[in-house]
DNA sequence: AACGGCTCTGTCG
DNA sequence: CGACAGAGCCGTT
């Protein structure tokens, strides 16, 4: 038995809670005119209220009523909110605890371009496997220098997400090797692990605008968001903003260098390389911890 | 040369 | 208001 079947049989109750999550929020972005109550979304997904209730509860934190709250455009913009930004100015330098990423997942990140890890001869060895997360599947990737990618997979697409994420380092070798990754995926998706002693280790492959798109991401505390055009500015090219957003889409590790907090200037959610559900849902879910 | 996870402006309901 | 063009912007491919 491979390793996906193997996941998929030991997969554990939090794990499905996402399938329930992602169904009720296409319902009510289908159907949000109608406002559906609690009661009519059940029966849609054929639960009991309370135990939809619970599920929800048990995944985000939150309850359901709120979860919806926290997904609408309304909240959006109050994400954006333009006072005390500065947050785009501060450092987010290994480990040193600004208090706005007290609660986040600390990361030290290092850069590297494609020339760079090509020179180093026959390309470098990344090691991966799926494993369940609050969002899906998740694909994770490692060097032997940490992480390298992360992406996000509906049951029954791994194949097409593993060929997203290899064939954006063409002469990089693939290894599949759970074992490699399962240390970072619990480290990633456990939020009692998010302040452990030591920073997640990234590493950042891309061309030198991709990585001062992606760096500018990481400097986005848990719980705030910006615009585009914020990026833009921050990285000293207020008018490439288009060019940023096309950066952001690229970015090889999603959820950790948090594409997910770009928003549109209008509070839109306008993109998400792995479905604009999921992004609804990493948002939502991260509003749970305030 | 074409194409985006953009934004702004102008128009029409 | 909200939906829809049209027009600049800019790094990738």
């Amino acid at each position: 038995m491979n390793a996906i079947a193997q996941l998929k049989k030991d997969i554990t109750p939090e794990g499905q809670d996402y399938e329930t999550v992602r169904e009720v929020i296409e319902l009510i972005t289908e159907e949000y005119r109608d406002q559906p109550s609690l009661e009519m979304l059940a029966e849609r997904l054929g639960q009991s209220p309370t135990q939809l209730q619970k599920t929800f509860t048990r995944w985000a934190g939150l309850s359901p009523k709120a979860f919806l709250q926290a997904v609408t455009l309304d909240h959006a913009k109050r994400l954006l909110r333009k006072e005390d930004l500065p947050l785009l100015e501060t450092s987010f330098e290994v480990g040193l605890s600004g208090p706005s990423r007290l609660h986040d997942l600390f990361v030290t990140h290092e850069a590297m371009s494609p020339g760079e890890w090509k020179a180093k001869g026959s390309g470098l060895v990344m090691r991966y496997a799926f494993h369940i997360s609050p969002f899906g599947l998740a694909l994770i990737m490692v060097t032997d220098r940490g992480l390298a990618g992360l992406a996000f997979s509906d049951s029954g697409d791994e194949k097409a997400c593993l060929a997203d994420m290899t064939c954006r380092w063409p002469n990089a070798q693939f290894i599949e090797d759970p074992q490699a990754t399962a240390p970072y995926a619990a480290r990633i998706f456990e939020r009692s692990n998010w302040s452990s002693d030591q920073p997640l280790r990234v590493v950042l492959i891309g061309s030198d605008f991709q990585l001062r798109v992606w760096e500018s991401l990481l400097k986005i505390p848990m719980g705030r968001a910006v615009s585009y055009s914020d990026i833009a500015r921050d990285i000293g090219q207020p008018t490439a903003m288009r060019a940023v957003g096309a950066a952001v889409g690229r970015n090889p590790i999603s959820f950790v260098v948090p594409c997910h907090r770009a928003l549109g200037k209008n509070g839109q959610l306008t993109g998400y390389h792995w479905g604009l559900t999921r992004k609804r849902a990493i948002l939502g879910w991260e509003s749970g911890d305030a």
